[in-house]
DNA sequence: CACGGCTCTCGACAAAAGTCAAACTAGGAT
DNA sequence: ATCCTAGTTTGACTTTTGTCGAGAGCCGTG
């Protein structure tokens, strides 16, 4: 971006070294400057997604259960994260699939929305750095003003980062107090623009949220435990980028909801390629009434999820088309 | 492709070498074999594209001559290979930098047709591999029966196998003695198919040749020097897959032309994307032919080609549209 | 103009990765 | 059963790469 006067000697070095494969030290007396510096520029040249590393995810959904999965639910693929068997870093372990799950179906010239989470967080966290251009990263739901982490904007701002993309983002709070004043700032301009471009994505990230006390939106003040009880009294069934959904996955009929300023969940489903990250077991009732909205086509789950999903699949099938 | 028990092992360590950024020997450890088999699965795992390491080639567009050129013959992109500035090996320089910018226009799904030359078989020979699936590589003209090394097939069969993509060869010969028989050949249903499936494509890749008695079409035997020197009498001014051109970049009216079995320009324009590699200085006029037809819409030459193009343009400039 | 603060660069060392020949394995042929 | 070949696997060794702290250049500021 800057034209920082090193730019074009990292690029060169990154040329040298993995383009035509010289050795460091090669590209060191190429360039006329110390081995260590080059080392450095190669360092900096993959920070800056100049050189671009990526492994092939084919293996997670070249899986059996993938496979399964993808018929049994109808989605346009599934990537399963072993979990069990070898273990790095078993948290991280579907945070760094979903990384490259995501970069792998960017293109150049897309736009994407982003909604936020822990999960879209860790991701945005983990991944590497490209270098596309023409990206643009929209913010899919408003800003939580608590001074909690994970804020949608910084999801946002983070992803793009990476991306070396433009970010979009949303000067709004996720939730007003009446259902009056969200209406009226819906209908401001800056806002009736972002939401209106939210169908113009053409990939979506985001994960989907538990109506529990745990609730990231309790947690973060959105909602108070209290409040939450009763809304799952009245069939909330997950959270969806701020917004409560019930167990057929379509928005809840409630107060909160329509205080709520985010993507309309008929805009997100317009969205081509919706990726889907799901880390926590404990997200399975509200998995399920997303994958009944047909809120997402893109999956990413942990073995152990991927087995309730295909048992539970399998007890309850779905009606044949 | 082949589900050779190792492919799962080779998978696995790369995704946890490359993905999770653990050390070989923390792989070797997690996987229960010895770090120096790591070294090897990694190594298998860049040679099969498991793992893909790019760098971008933005450098190469970004110049200014580049946007110049751009510009002056209205190309959608031109890189520019450095080629004085630093020498790491300047014969192989145009062709990295083509492989690079070959495969950063390739996608899933693209059908891909591919020409022949020496320049063709440079780019495959050095272009590391890549695992797109859904890839169709068809051959854009006849064979050649004689020994001659950068066969068509060759050509082809090379890069389906770097991309792990499907090759679709063309058993006919390049030329045939008669216009009847041509004509004959042309309308088997076979050959019929692969020449009409030609237009499908959405990426070309080829060279421009010369039309001297070096020519490759002279050496490889289609055209003996005596013949070409008339062709020349008579405007020959460049050869593209196989095919005599004109300074306008149209077919040739002769006899030659009429015998040869090979993409049709018509057809060849049709393709959206249509790459074209020169790395010869012998080859401006030729070159020019090319452009002057329309023949391509992404160019990579040699720093000192470009300036000789740029030259050109500003002597003769076209006219502004 | 001297003073931090800053980034960039380099040499030297430590760590990691690549390589090779030898040992081992498995399957097929005799 | 035995030999042979082709392909893996490994430990030991060499080469290559990463890193760190020191020093050099550069700029704005007091």
């Amino acid at each position: 971006m800057a034209i920082r006067p090193a730019e074009q000697l990292i690029h060169k070095a990154a040329w040298l070294y993995y383009a035509h494969g010289l050795r460091q030290d090669q590209v060191a007396s190429q360039l006329n400057i110390s081995r260590a510096s080059v080392a450095m520029y190669l360092r900096k040249a993959r920070e800056t997604g100049i050189v671009n590393i990526s492994t092939s995810t084919q293996l997670f959904t070249d899986d059996v259960m993938a496979r399964k999965l993808e018929d049994a639910l109808k989605l346009d693929a599934v990537w399963i994260a072993p979990e069990n068997g070898y273990i790095p870093d078993p948290s991280t372990d579907i945070a760094v699939l979903a990384a490259s799950v995501f970069l792998e179906l960017v293109k150049k010239g897309d736009r994407i929305g982003v909604a936020w989470g822990r999960t879209v967080y860790t991701i945005a966290d983990i991944m590497s750095y490209a270098d596309l251009q023409d990206v643009t990263v929209v913010q899919l739901c408003g800003n939580l003003g608590a001074p909690y982490s994970y804020r949608p904007d910084q999801c946002t701002m983070e992803i793009a980062r990476r991306l070396n993309a433009k970010g979009l983002n949303f000067y709004a709070p996720l939730v007003l107090s009446t259902e009056d004043l969200a209406r009226a700032l819906r209908a401001e301009p800056v806002i009736r623009e972002q939401l209106a471009g939210i169908s113009d994505c053409n990939l979506a990230l985001f994960s989907v949220g538990t109506v529990d006390a745990d609730s990231h939106v309790v947690k973060c003040g959105a909602l108070n435990p209290d409040e939450m009880a009763a809304l799952r009294g009245i069939g909330a069934a997950g959270v969806i980028a701020g917004q409560i959904i019930d167990a057929r996955g379509e928005a809840l009929d409630c107060s909160y909801n329509r205080r709520v300023i985010s993507a309309e969940l008929g805009s997100l489903r317009t969205i081509e390629k919706r990726l889907m990250v799901v880390q926590e077991d404990s997200k399975f009732e509200p998995l399920l009434a997303a994958l009944a909205g047909g809120l997402c086509t893109h999956l990413v789950v942990g073995a152990h999820m991927a087995q309730r999903l295909l048992d539970h699949a399998g007890a309850a099938p779905q009606k044949a088309s």
